[in-house]
DNA sequence: TGTGGCGGCGCG
DNA sequence: AAAGCGCGCCGCCACA
């Protein structure tokens, strides 16, 4: 639709030669509005071509409405020079064209793809991850146009998806509300919230005695289930809230010592299920306040699973249209006026200038700065708030050696709910009970639709040994890592001089691209085949310099250097910060966080403890168990291709873990024909356990060759052509594993997820992407799935059987900790007197977890220092 | 001066 | 063109 040949509303439309219109018919149902041209729209004059157009017109093809159908454009028809946003004078001046093209169009639905365009157009201020997918007939079009009240659907821009596979997943369903709502399968939202929800809730406080003892003791009048969540405040627990009815919300102090106890006896009784959203973080919190829920259920963990949203406030708006404030905004007043005051006293006073850092330039010199004294860094903080309203707090959690004023005047808290007015610190409080009940049911009736009863209980079983793990840490020694920290900085000036000594100039080895100029421009070495992800430049990485081995003296050195510097900066530096004062580094657990279900760590990642090199496993002898105790590691053996055994169903490889065989020397025995005595260690054994490896991973030719020569291996003989063949000769010795894979990838094209054998679902919306690459990419996440999630859940269910066994044996006497799991691991702080008695029972217990085809043995290993575990010789 | 993308790398 | 999955975290560097 040409609107106009020219237009002068802005400097932008002046400036640039092309005014990308929308197209489509004028009779159109359906209008989708994005943000506005790129590069290829400009140039060639059409709104959603190129890459993300392909993805566009793929999409409505998927749901049924070619794109010749619906009407396309775009909020600002001029290209915004260099990707960026318009500015709302943009959006502003283009507007008049907009409401011309809506009408004469008049389409009955108005879908506002992505964020640009929900900001103009939509006219609540509310996240794009609320409201996508979501038909809304409220009124909240900002468009005036008279007696034209259209169904506006705020989704995600298809182009997010080509970058973030798990928004993919979410532009497909937003794509499908559009088709639903066009047929009339999906009804709009009349209302933005639900006033039944969101109105006057019944939400008590402590001024309401009676009704509140009564609730803590009626819950326990039959099965029932409530919702319950915590809040903090002055470093300990503040309040519990609960909710047993919807819109219906108690809230019982941390001081309330008898009213915690009736809740605690209730939710101990029988037929009481406790609903909490985010048991990890809940679960101590609770802990504290001497309240134990024996049966509780997750909505995080939920909403994990079906691969929702997790925030809470998310899920009360998309579910029940619940409006819920956010908690920085409550407590914002408060933390402004806790900094301001904070601020004051603490530019009263002198504070000593930070330590001079030493800088080490291009070309050799040290350059000694000297960084800025605190006092005048809060200065300009209060000046900056002063002319520019920037936000004290926020500058102060950033502001570097703040430790200075912290050491003397205490860390600056910010604003808590017992700062703030008490009736809304109720309001807000009771809320979060009242939204975990509301989204309960929806999460499980989704949770029973997609069949994922099951691994959700292995889930939950599992939460209370993960708590145990973060409540009991571990065990470390800030003074070896000290010492560590000294040696790697040595070495590391060591390797910088003879760098210098070789190549004749100074670099810093750390940077890239120093490293890329030094390598190919001034040593003029050959450039690497490898290429940077993003840029595209030459690569540097461990592999590139593996494979120039050799080249130049240079390139052992940079190899040695990154390996000290990796081991100085992450573990030896930085693992004594995060020793508390029991002298162990608690790392979070998180159950929600990965696309397989695996758990994670974080803060610190103590699952990335180095192991593999000697230098690293020296890392790991800063952790070492406590007095009488011994640290006990029990790994389950090759966990991931014993699933890949049982899922395939693989004769084969059945037959050589039930006869306790080698599999790697049962892969090079069929696919060289030799007998085991004949098989090279070098020439059969090396790419039979480096394709056994890769296989659950979706290994091509490439990854095989790169991976044998990291090994030292010799990619002269293993050629591209050779690995190939190599990888289908695998899958002809293993036929069972080749119609599986073929299988999970039929599965993942047609349901668009994937399940381990326990239920646990992967959403691959790649699958059904035009992209060839994407479509390639979620195939092998797809074959990846079954078997990562399954061994996933192999560990968490066994972790699960063992939460009532090792309380038990603590309650008997033993000392059993629990301080880790690392994927395939349980790493544990045993006494020492106990071990004979205690390993047996956890490592059947291990072994039993689940029964699969193929037997799943365990190796415990028993030591004082965590990098010198030996093979326990005990009986078992 | 502060922020976020990027390259790189520790682990299973 | 890219070329094996899943994480969390470091320093560098361009940019505002």
């Amino acid at each position: 639709m040409k609107l106009a040949k020219t237009c002068n509303n802005c400097a932008l439309c002046k400036s640039r030669k092309r005014i990308v219109w929308g197209e489509g018919p004028p009779n159109a149902p359906v209008m989708f509005i994005f943000e506005g041209p790129g590069e290829q729209e400009n140039n060639q004059g059409r709104p959603m071509i190129g890459k993300t157009g392909e993805e566009y017109t793929h999409l409505l093809r998927r749901i049924g409405l070619p794109r010749e159908r619906i009407y396309t454009t775009n909020v600002v028809k001029c290209r915004v020079p260099n990707n960026g946003d318009p500015t709302e004078e943009q959006v502003q001046a283009c507007l008049p064209w907009l409401v011309e093209e809506i009408q004469q169009v008049k389409p009955s639905i108005i879908v506002l793809g992505g964020a640009v365009a929900i900001r103009a157009l939509f006219n609540d201020n509310l996240p794009v991850e609320m409201l996508h997918g979501i038909p809304f007939q409220t009124g909240e079009f900002k468009l005036d146009i008279p007696d034209y009240n259209p169904i506006i659907i705020p989704i995600y821009h298809p182009s997010a998806g080509l970058h973030r596979p798990d928004i993919l997943k979410w532009i497909h369903e937003d794509f499908k509300a559009v088709a639903d709502t066009l047929r009339r399968n999906l009804a709009p939202r009349k209302e933005l919230y639900n006033d039944r929800m969101s109105g006057s809730p019944d939400y008590y406080g402590p001024d309401v005695k009676g009704k509140r003892l009564s609730m803590t003791q009626q819950l326990g009048g039959g099965p029932y289930i409530c919702a319950i969540d915590t809040e903090w405040a002055r470093s300990k627990p503040w309040c519990l809230t609960i909710s047993g009815h919807l819109g219906e919300s108690y809230m019982i102090m941390a001081t309330e010592r008898e009213l915690l106890k009736a809740l605690n006896f209730t939710l101990n009784s029988e037929d009481t299920l406790a609903i909490l959203h985010n048991s990890l973080y809940d679960l101590p919190v609770l802990a504290q306040m001497g309240v134990h829920p024996p049966r509780f259920v997750d909505t995080m963990f939920m909403a994990y699973m079906l691969g929702d949203h997790q925030a809470l406030k998310t899920l009360a708006f998309r579910i029940a249209g619940m409006k819920m404030s956010n908690y920085t905004d409550m407590v914002g007043q408060a933390t402004y006026l806790k900094t301001m005051e904070y601020f004051a006293r603490a530019v009263e006073r002198e504070w000593p200038d930070p330590e001079p850092e030493a800088i080490w330039q291009n070309d050799g010199t040290v350059h000694v700065k000297q960084p800025q004294n605190i006092r005048q860094k809060i200065a300009r903080a209060l000046q900056d708030n002063y002319f520019k309203g920037a936000d004290p707090y926020e500058r102060w959690k950033k502001m570097v050696g703040r430790e200075i004023v912290e050491n003397v005047m205490g860390s600056l808290v910010p604003g808590e709910l017992c700062d703030i007015n008490f009736e809304d610190a109720k309001d807000y409080a009771c809320a979060d009970a009242d939204a975990t009940l509301r989204i309960y049911p929806h999460l499980d009736s989704g949770i029973r639709d997609m069949g994922l009863d099951r691994a959700l209980d292995v889930d939950m079983s599992m939460v209370p040994m993960a708590v145990d793990m973060m409540k009991n840490g571990m065990p470390a020694d800030p003074d070896h890592f000290y010492k560590l920290s000294g040696q790697f900085q040595a070495r590391m000036r060591e390797i910088e001089a003879e760098l210098k000594e070789v190549t004749g100039v100074y670099i810093n080895p750390g940077s890239s691209d120093e490293v890329r100029k030094l390598l190919f421009k001034h040593l003029k070495l050959p450039r690497p085949r490898r290429k940077t992800k993003v840029k595209k430049e030459d690569s540097t990485d461990d592999k590139t310099l593996s494979q120039m081995a050799g080249a130049h003296p240079a390139v052992g050195l940079l190899k040695d250097w990154r390996q000290y510097k990796k081991l100085e900066s992450t573990y030896a530096n930085k693992m004594p910060m995060w020793v508390q004062e029991d002298g162990k580094i608690h790392a979070n657990i998180r159950g929600t966080r990965t696309a397989t279900g695996r758990l994670s760590t974080f803060n610190p990642n103590l699952m990335a403890q180095p192991v593999r090199s000697q230098e690293g496993r020296d890392i790991r002898n800063g952790y070492h168990s406590s007095e009488g105790c011994s640290l006990v590691g029990i790994d389950y053996s090759q966990l991931e291709l014993r699933v890949l055994a049982h899922e395939s169903q693989d004769r084969e490889m059945i037959d050589t873990f039930l006869n306790d065989g080698d599999i790697h020397e049962t892969t090079g025995m069929r696919i060289f024909g030799l007998p085991a005595d004949q098989l090279d260690d070098y020439e059969h054994r090396r790419p039979s356990k480096v394709v056994n490896f890769g296989i659950p991973y979706g290994i091509t030719a490439i990854g095989m060759q790169e991976s044998i020569g990291r090994d030292g291996g010799d990619i002269t003989m293993w050629t591209e052509d050779r690995c190939q063949e190599f990888i289908e000769e695998w899958f002809k010795a293993y036929p069972g594993v080749k119609s599986y894979m073929a299988a999970i990838h039929a599965y993942a094209r047609r349901y668009g997820y994937v399940k381990d054998f326990m239920g646990g679902v992967r959403y691959i919306p790649g699958a059904r992407s035009y992209s060839k690459y994407l479509v390639a990419q979620a195939l092998r996440e797809a074959g990846n799935h079954p078997i990562q999630g399954g061994a996933g859940r192999i560990i968490k269910k066994a972790m699960g059987d063992l939460v009532p066994v090792y309380r038990d044996l603590n309650n008997a006497g033993y000392t059993v900790r629990p301080l880790l799991q690392i994927h395939d691991e349980l790493l544990w702080e045993i006494a020492d007197d106990d071990l004979d008695f205690v390993i047996p029972i956890i490592c059947s217990f291990m072994e039993f977890a689940v029964e699969l085809s193929v037997p799943t043995p365990v190796d415990p290993e028993v030591g004082k220092k965590w990098g010198e575990l030996k093979t326990w010789k005990g009986d078992w």
